[in-house]
DNA sequence: TCGGAAACAGAAAACGTTTGTGGAAAAAAG
DNA sequence: CTTTTTTCCACAAACGTTTTCTGTTTCCGA
């Protein structure tokens, strides 16, 4: 009743495990009637198939991982779930990593996966990871890695990404048309490649709208909600109270709001653009507006492309994938 | 430099592949300097063990499932956190499924799972799954199953759940201390075990406190924000404006507050005490109290029993684990 | 100088599958 | 009837490891 094998099941009906392996598969080799036989015996003996024997001779293990830089965040659990959404209508079953924002952890996990043999790698590389070499592993294997979110533009891998340039001149152009002038910018790092294009779409958006860029309006300020925080009481400093501020993650929304909060403030005189979104958005006592990124798309998206190259059959070229954000007004918040 | 095996390392050394193997893992057959020849070759090859094999003879995958009902959730993204925190710490790896709350899918990734030969199995069971018979699969395995947050407390499993009777009792008497004495109540379900025992807590410290336990101040909303929407509509139909209500989940809380926005009431005068707990509750204008349920240590402790089942030479009884709870109040809010 | 232990390495078998080849009997075609 | 084809199944080998068993040297003490 316990382990039940093909050998075991070909002893009791005699046959060969080898026709028990064909008859389980509906191979032409086997009659009906014996299929019939063996199905029947193989459900009462309670068989399941050894997956780690099937992979090790079909040298596929039907598997891949996912690297993430953390979970508790709502951008990765809502790119996760789109992944596992993907999953679920594929063959595959994902392996889950956290890299904590790690370089060597995130390199352990590449490791093992790649010992584990799974046939494909999802990956956002983590903060500090500080170029494409950590992943040079993966060239000596049959295994197809792909970037999502945060990845290298350059690298021979395809990365899935958000426009963040257009995304951004979008959000600003949404705000200028509302009739917003004075519109401050709190950035990302310009060292990170979507701090600076966040930041070139505000410019733009500025200028295509006849205001002037201001440099007191903008403050480098980073991606975390301390960030934000910080970054909001530099701009009050050099710059002053603005209309709106666009943020360069929500987190840096956040971060504003607490410290307008903790200033006895009102949040409702300084609209708040953010890059990003999130399901709590609503409960606000003032919304932000949200530059949306559209998650899960992402996720579903990033493990469609991967399962893609691993079942092709003469390799795909690699390619720059942009995905397109969209406006979240209050209106239209879920 | 591709796919290289044990045989291959030792053809170039003129050793058989049972030396490399035992030179590579140190054992105590081979000399020093062989393992030194040894190794240095495999890392010049590029060698990298293939785990597939290696679980086939050693019969041990070093590999455990976990199913979730939903990830983009707070409460379970912030377990898995806690779970692959531990992972980190162990010698395992991680295969996440997701259930999507349905009872057909949780057992396919069950079925799956136990294909792969995971060694154990780490559930939170979906709303639809009726019974422990669901799980029935896994006593044919070598496989060990711990449930968490929601499971059965009659199986033959281990299960970690939060001590809800005790935890609601702690908050409802936090409130009666502050002063607060007409105590609304949104239960969940009644036919959900948490449901009804966060609703005896409830009624256990209004008597302790010496209130009454008004049968209008109780509604039967559910556990979603939706349900906490037309629980407070009904409440405030059958009840009137209480001083404060104890709500059974977090999104319940936040049904309850967006009806208050969506009426024009003003927030303030109620006080929210959620069972649960989020990372924005601080960027609420009135953030709620929150008997918290330490979620990340519940997935970590989750994690490390099962290990124990399953590294445990002669078997571990199952045990009920009850998990305290802590409140948060505004001024403890990370 | 002998006996025995320790150090080192190889051979064979096993883990549970799948794939490929071969072959006997039955069925179809001539 | 023979020949050919089809149907059905068995056998052997392979996937990349680890484990167990066996064997040869070397080294040491008596």
């Amino acid at each position: 009743m316990k382990n039940v094998r093909l050998k075991d099941i070909a002893k009791r009906l005699d046959l060969t495990k080898v026709s028990v392996s064909k008859a389980l598969r509906d191979h032409s080799d086997i009659s009906e009637e014996t299929k019939k036989r063996v199905k029947e015996m193989a459900q009462k003996m309670g068989y399941r198939p050894n997956l780690v024997a099937r992979s090790l001779t079909s040298k596929k293990s039907q598997t891949v991982g996912v690297i993430v830089p953390k979970i508790a965040h709502s951008f990765f659990s809502s790119v996760i779930e789109g992944i596992y959404q993907a999953a679920l209508e594929s063959e595959y079953e994902v392996i889950l990593g956290v890299s904590m924002e790690d370089d060597k952890l995130e390199r352990k996990h590449i490791e093992s996966m790649l010992d584990m043999r799974v046939e494909g790698l999802l990956i956002s590389v983590s903060e500090k990871t500080g170029s494409v070499e950590n992943f040079d592993l993966v060239k000596g294997m049959d295994t197809q890695l792909v970037f999502f979110d945060r990845g290298f533009t350059g690298s021979d891998y395809t990365y899935l990404k958000v426009e963040d340039r257009g995304g951004a001149r979008k959000g600003v152009r949404h705000m200028t048309e509302q009739g917003y002038e004075k519109i401050a910018h709190l950035s990302g790092y310009l060292s990170v490649e979507i701090g600076k294009d966040r930041r070139l779409g505000y410019e733009e958006a500025m200028s295509a709208a006849g205001l002037e860029v201001d440099r007191n309006a903008i403050v480098e300020a980073g991606f975390s909600e301390d960030d934000g925080y910080k970054g909001f009481a530099k701009l009050m400093e050099q710059y002053g109270k603005p209309e709106a501020v666009f943020c360069a993650t929500y987190p840096v929304g956040l971060g504003a709001l607490q410290y307008m909060k903790d200033h006895d403030m009102d949040p409702a005189e300084i609209a708040i653009l953010a890059f990003g979104s999130s399901e709590f958005n609503q409960y606000l006592a003032h919304p932000f507006i949200c530059i949306d990124q559209s998650t899960f798309e992402m996720g579903y998206s990033a493990f469609e492309r991967l399962i893609m190259e691993i079942e092709s059959e003469d390799g795909v070229p690699p390619e720059l994938i942009s995905l397109q954000t969209r406006i979240l007004n209050k209106e239209d918040m879920v």
